[in-house]
DNA sequence: CTGACCGTCCTATAGTCATAGGACAGTAAC
DNA sequence: GTTACTGTCCTATGACTATAGGACGGTCAG
């Protein structure tokens, strides 16, 4: 897994290690119970501070991404989330709205959109099969 | 147009002000051309500081949603970004690829997403129509 | 002109955020 | 035991954010 922090994008640091993270993961580029780069050194190779990888860390661990053991290493969680079906489609609603709002002032129509999800989803799918082939 | 502020929300309330002008112009509640509230009358109806409200105006502003005349008010743009299409598509991408994320790790399956996708487009294109009968 | 409205600029302050280093506790190999 | 690694907690600091009020210039009706 390679993260790269851009510094000159307003984004936090810590923010942009937690979504390569989460988008790694569904891509299929990390798999469950696999463990994730030590703090320190990925600290180091991104020239960051330990507290700011830890940061992200801690983070995903409170979306329930991954698992950390104190002394041992940190850990992708198996994938599933502790909240009940309607509030995780409550949630990903949100980000589908925003979406769409979005396409609106972007003045993308309905068709364009539908058509880009689904161009978006197979690359996706095409990810996700390439890492399981790398990694079985 | 009703707005509604949550102050126990992180979320600042100038950004909850953008969203809600910008879902409201997506959801055809609000005209090219028509007058949004001015500044002060808005602030003092939503507990909030005149320059917070200033704030959400010149955001959107920046956005190009609105156009604001000094001394006469803040008016909705006609819908078009000044951005080359190469340049919308990959803004909204990062915005699908987001939802697409999201839906991983709350384990909504494609065939799922693309149905979620399209129901709320559909709700928004029902609330298109309904305020476009308000005032056609 | 005056008065009442519009948005804007300037400045100030409290709070939060991102980042940073020192010290500490758990784990495992030796 | 020691050593070397893991993550964690505490505290500090600089920057930025959100919010706030005072004063100002433009617009328009009377």
């Amino acid at each position: 897994m390679v993260l790269q922090i851009n510094f000159k994008s307003g984004k936090p640091a810590y923010l942009q290690v937690v979504d390569q993270i989460k988008a790694a993961a569904a891509a299929g580029a990390l798999h469950t119970g696999e463990a994730l780069p030590s703090i320190r050194p990925l600290a180091e190779e991104l020239r960051l501070n330990r507290n700011t990888v830890a940061k992200a860390y801690s983070e995903l661990e409170s979306q329930g991404i991954i698992e950390t053991l104190p002394g041992k290493g940190c850990f992708l969680k198996e994938n599933n989330s502790p909240l009940k079906k309607t509030a995780r489609i409550e949630l990903l609603t949100q980000d589908i709205d925003a979406a769409i709002v979005q396409a609106h002032h972007l003045q993308v129509d309905d068709k364009e959109f539908v058509e880009l999800v689904q161009e978006r989803l197979q690359i996706f799918a095409g990810q996700n099969q390439r890492n399981q082939k790398e990694k079985p």
